[in-house]
DNA sequence: AACCAATTCAACCGCGTGTGC
DNA sequence: AGCACACGCGGTTGAATTGGT
């Protein structure tokens, strides 16, 4: 039996595909594509809430995008998952985990659900049975790793405890030292012209402040926030800064 | 042929984020 | 700043299909 009989059928049993609040649930039929597909041809993507107004379709906003984008996408790529698309799956997926959408982007007309989809019936699959063989091997691969980990990870603090005293006296002696001297000197207010660092500290340069750094000099940073802080330095002060953190991404 | 279990995949749900007012 | 709305994402569900006994 088709889905479009099915659907009609339980719709008239008051099933799963029952008309519920207005809206429509369940398998889509052929005049629901065919009703979106012209509203995509006449408006384009996008502004889905507005499909049942315009096209008198049944269906939310959010189940119309998913059927757009997962099924009536023109540019969609039908059929299996190639060996290429397998091993590209693999690699993103060591890369970014579970973020489908990240990686369907690197595989045109592959959406993110059957990615998703594709993830969990093959290689979960084979991680749990191959799992469950070599759990004793992996027990005593754990603890060693663990080992290793903890090894690595002090070596990390330790590593990051040295860059951020880089980065503390990098900041002293050539911003933050020279800076309080010109405050002392514009005892409070600058010209907009001599503006060339003053926009780093703040977005307001015609009233310099002198700056007032919180630099946790106990402790470890969070790597992001220094990352954060280069978007308000300026373009010289950037790079140098960025070439001392970016060993740590 | 009949039954059952495993697999597949379309669709739904809840939540987070972005955007405009 | 705060709110409402739209959108996007990842996790989950459930019915159809397939394969094994």
């Amino acid at each position: 039996m088709s889905w479009e009989l099915m659907a009609a059928a339980a719709a008239q049993l008051g099933g799963w595909a029952a008309v519920e609040e207005g809206c429509r649930k369940g398998p889509w039929t052929a005049e629901e594509d065919s009703l979106l597909i012209e509203y995509v041809k006449l408006h384009g993507e996008g502004r889905w809430n507005s499909v049942s107004g315009l096209t008198g379709l049944r269906r939310n906003g959010k189940s119309c995008r998913l059927r757009w984008l997962n099924y009536l996408r023109p540019d969609l790529k039908r059929g299996k998952i190639t060996p290429y698309e397998k091993s590209v799956i693999l690699k993103l997926h060591a890369r970014w985990g579970n973020r489908w959408s990240t990686i369907a982007r690197s595989l045109p007309g592959r959406t993110d659900n059957e990615i998703k989809n594709y993830w969990r019936t093959h290689f979960k699959k084979e991680k749990a049975s191959s799992t469950r063989s070599e759990k004793s091997k992996t027990q005593l691969r754990k603890r060693q790793q663990q080992h290793q980990q903890y090894n690595h990870q002090q070596q990390q603090s330790q590593q990051q405890y040295q860059l951020q005293q880089q980065i503390i006296s990098f900041l002293q002696g050539s911003i933050i030292q020279p800076m309080e001297e010109m405050a002392t000197v514009y005892s409070g207010t600058v010209p907009q012209e001599q503006g060339l660092c003053y926009s780093m500290m703040s977005s307001d340069t015609s009233t310099y402040k002198a700056p007032h750094y919180e630099i946790p000099r106990d402790g470890l940073w969070n790597l992001d926030d220094i990352q954060g802080h280069l978007s308000t330095i300026c373009a010289p002060t950037k790079t140098i800064m960025h070439n001392l953190v970016s060993p740590f991404y």
